[in-house]
DNA sequence: GCGGGGAACTTAACCGGGAAAGTGATCAGC
DNA sequence: GCTGATCACTTTCCCGGTTAAGTTCCCCGC
């Protein structure tokens, strides 16, 4: 009931509290009897070293902090961040560190967040996810000192460390693709403008366009919600001279494109061909399944986690590349039918 | 850069740190003066006591911890958890409670962190998830005296706190819906056998179809995944007398189902009804829309932490009840077709 | 037989707060 | 004018680890 200490394992071991600490974490000045004596006396009575007091004399939390800055039900229908966690997880579990989360309203609030935990000790170091167009919690971080690896950019990271993924990469290769179809009338549905992987794709999507001479390569704003979606679908496809490709930033989107785009007897592909930015098993779930943009994300993640342990350890703010995302061609593309 | 202890603020105060640790707990033993003049000047240094060293005379952590053992693919598609956990959040966030986060691969592994924790003094107390039928966290959270709530039940959850929903009534208010539809043959796809919830719906589901004198009314087991959703959706439907109704025990499967149904050219609603467990924006993006059984899963999640912060503080471990999920008919259910 | 050098510990200081106990000074009451 | 209470602090100890600085004791060499 009564969590033991380390005075009851030197208690029981007969020996003083310093000569369990040096048993424990394997440093010399114990003798190998008595280490593996003490050793059987913690493991017996079920001590583990409390992580406050370690952390007082020792200065790490073992512990990284991570916010999500999304209202709740955005934060649940996306897949991307529970991936992005579980990956971040593997990795730190790994290495016994723990994960500490919370979910803010705003940036302000994550601010106050980042330094309530640096201020505490509560955290080693932080991830920093959904990196907007001059963040203003760059700069605070690199204020506080406090250890940050930023999911996202390339750019805007300031002095802070990052993993990135070339998104624009990947939207100029799926351009290229509805191109080589036969597309020339191709619009998106973007994600929230904020966003700085929302204004990098769309600067990519509107420079290949006019490279390609496709004139009126359109973005439409939306937030990641089925139904602004489904609104900016309703609005593209009711246009004169409507697409005949819709790229979406991201699977729920797309999902409700393609609801729209069959309400309004549209055939998909025949008439409408859609592309899902995050691939996930609901792209495969819905008819026609659909062609999207997948990557790894819990590797995305584990990569991230392990670049922010190289920090904490040390190491320099580096920008690391992932993967970029690929193509995954299924049933929602085709050639434009004739007409 | 370099974090300020309470001897900074002191010292700049020209007080002693005692004085400085009444002012900013709002303890008697300072003027109102210097407890102004002490708290301008923490703000202005920005500083904030260490969680460490405050938890280690307090005994406190002020966090919670939350573990995960489910695969990461499951994890990602499944709105429930990311939705549970932005609730538990914004009670936790409130009460500036962290929450700490864990995926695991088993429950042994769980076990142990739930031990590790503990003996560290991570966490004040934690949240169980995906309580099983005879599961073995339970003894072992009693033995350890760790303040838990276990979110499901009723029942299986031994002396610990709960928040538990009537599954079971809101299964038999489903098939009640559907008999009363004219549904004579009634399926369900379920989750996984081990979980307790899944054994509860699975009686619920045999007892009133057996009530309402439903012969076949068969579960097949299934794991949450679209693709044996998909694989027990083709079973059932391929097989002589189907049903003309299918209950799935979550979204992504009864997703998956509709599918499978379109695909083997059956109507739905006319052919095929469907009822999906756990609502979500994407049962109403898909076509035609899915009848389901939603309920407010953050306020689920807002419930069993403050049960479990109320467990924290000293209450006798409750069994709470959280409202019933409750049918929202859509247009995936209607009579059968004659025939 | 005695000094030197380790090995195997113990002691004690420290980390950064909280809080009980102690210290002056002021003030009220008799 | 003395006692006692109260205020406004300061001093000191404590939490449970880590770790630098001792302290024994034993072995070895000369």
């Amino acid at each position: 009931m009564k969590r033991p200490t380390i005075a009851d394992v030197a208690r029981r071991a007969g020996v003083s509290k310093g000569a369990v600490s040096y048993a424990l974490n394997g440093q010399p000045g114990v003798s190998e009897i008595t280490r593996q004596r003490i050793l059987a006396i913690a493991a017996e009575i079920g001590f583990s070293p409390s992580r406050a007091a370690r952390s007082l004399s020792g200065a790490t939390a073992d512990a990284v902090g991570l916010t999500l800055c999304r209202p709740a039900r955005t934060l649940g229908i996306e897949p991307f961040f529970m991936e992005l966690i579980s990956g971040v997880e593997a990795e730190l579990s790994a290495r016994s560190y723990a994960l500490t989360l919370q979910v803010v309203a705003d940036q302000a609030a994550e601010v106050a967040v980042y330094r309530r935990w640096w201020g505490e000790r509560r955290v080693d170091g932080v991830l920093v996810c959904d990196l907007r167009v001059d963040d203003r919690r760059v700069p605070v971080l690199e204020e506080l000192g406090l250890p940050a690896v930023v999911i996202g950019g390339p750019g805007g990271t300031g002095g802070l460390a990052s993993v990135w993924s070339d998104d624009a990469a990947a939207l100029v290769e799926t351009v290229e693709y509805l191109f080589a179809l036969g597309h020339r009338r191709i619009a998106r549905v973007g994600g929230l403008p904020a966003l700085l992987h929302t204004e990098i794709r769309t600067e990519a999507f509107t420079r290949v366009c006019r490279r390609l001479g496709l004139a009126d390569a359109v973005t439409v704003p939306a937030d990641y919600t089925g139904e602004e979606g489904a609104r900016a679908t309703r609005r593209l496809l009711s246009s004169a001279g409507r697409p005949t490709a819709v790229i979406y930033d991201n699977d729920v989107m797309a999902i409700a494109g393609l609801s729209v785009a069959q309400e309004m007897g549209l055939a998909v592909p025949g008439e409408v061909s859609i592309v899902a930015w995050d691939d996930s098993p609901l792209c495969q779930l819905v008819h026609p399944p659909l062609t999207a943009l997948g990557r790894d994300i819990p590797a995305y993640g584990a990569h991230a986690a392990r670049q922010l342990l190289a920090v904490i350890g040390g190491a320099p703010a580096d920008r690391v590349q992932d993967g970029t995302a690929h193509l995954t061609p299924r049933g929602s593309t085709a050639p434009p039918r004739a007409g």
